[in-house]
DNA sequence: ATATATATATCGTGACACGATATATATATG
DNA sequence: CATATATATATCGTGTCACGATATATATAT
């Protein structure tokens, strides 16, 4: 009989993470693919998911999206710039605050992140059990490591 | 009373996502922070995991790590190059088929990467309950969206 | 024996995120 | 109310890195 490598340890946590962040970037990749066949470069399709998907109250400003984003405000004008050129997006001052700019997607922009989210939907809803499956192996050895931490 | 915007619906899917991918950056976030304070840049930490989380009976070479990673086989022989200099693993031509490198990460990289990975255990195990939650809540929407198409 | 396939490596290019800095507007404080 | 400070966005130069195109070495097929 073969070695059987332990379901608990150091090792296998990693061999874990390794799985989990192997699934994630699948559909990073199946994303990033996705949007540009749709015509978009993958950040944009991330600006306009942030800027369509904002909460109704919410004012969707450059500093809105660059904190969704995980960006530096000036990396999302930059973003801005591109996808306002290309129709995606509009930008206006905002009339009580001039300093502001607020952001809306253009019907354009709606019609390609409407087809784009039908498919991630059908995409998620596939690797779902692969996630969940290595996020719960994790859930266990944390809960495993915690509990020697408490001895 | 206000507008409550729908729990179904084009729109609701579109901000189910947003949230879903909000998630997902503030995890990356953490895990390419973390991955820098300790020293290495993000795609070497993820270079290391995927080394070191095969399964025991893969030959780990550029083409396995290209996979998991996500990139091209070149991208890869970069990011090995950078990796190989900075002494976290090695790279050695497998004695089976010349055209092979056989890629090990060095006690260097194993103590970074076993801290790295108590830490996203952690970070993981917090950030789990609403990564599942917008998982559910994107799968409530497909199973919609598919008894509908089936109509 | 030679053609084809596979694995890795090299090189030039482009996208993009960032730090540093600038500008405009808003708010706080004496 | 004048000025200092804070906030929001914009500009510019720089470096990293992923990629396509291409090259080289070794393995496999015919």
């Amino acid at each position: 009989m073969n070695y059987q490598s332990p379901v608990v340890g150091p090792d296998s946590l990693i061999r874990t993470l390794a799985e989990f962040r192997f699934e994630m970037r699948r559909f990073l990749h199946f994303s990033e693919s996705a949007a540009l066949e749709a015509g978009l470069q993958p950040q944009q399709h991330q600006l306009l998911l942030q800027v369509a998907g904002a909460p109704e109250a919410t004012t969707v400003t450059i500093a809105y999206a660059a904190e969704r984003l995980g960006l530096k405000h000036n990396s999302t004008v930059e973003l801005v710039d591109r996808s306002e050129r290309e129709g995606l997006l509009t930008r206006a001052a905002d009339p009580d605050d001039k300093r502001r700019a607020i952001l809306k997607v253009t019907q354009k922009g709606n019609q390609i992140l409407g087809r784009l989210s039908g498919d991630h939907a059908r995409e998620l809803n596939e690797l779902a059990p692969l996630l969940l499956q290595a996020l719960e192996a994790i859930r266990m050895h944390e809960r495993i490591a915690a509990s020697v931490e408490a001895r």
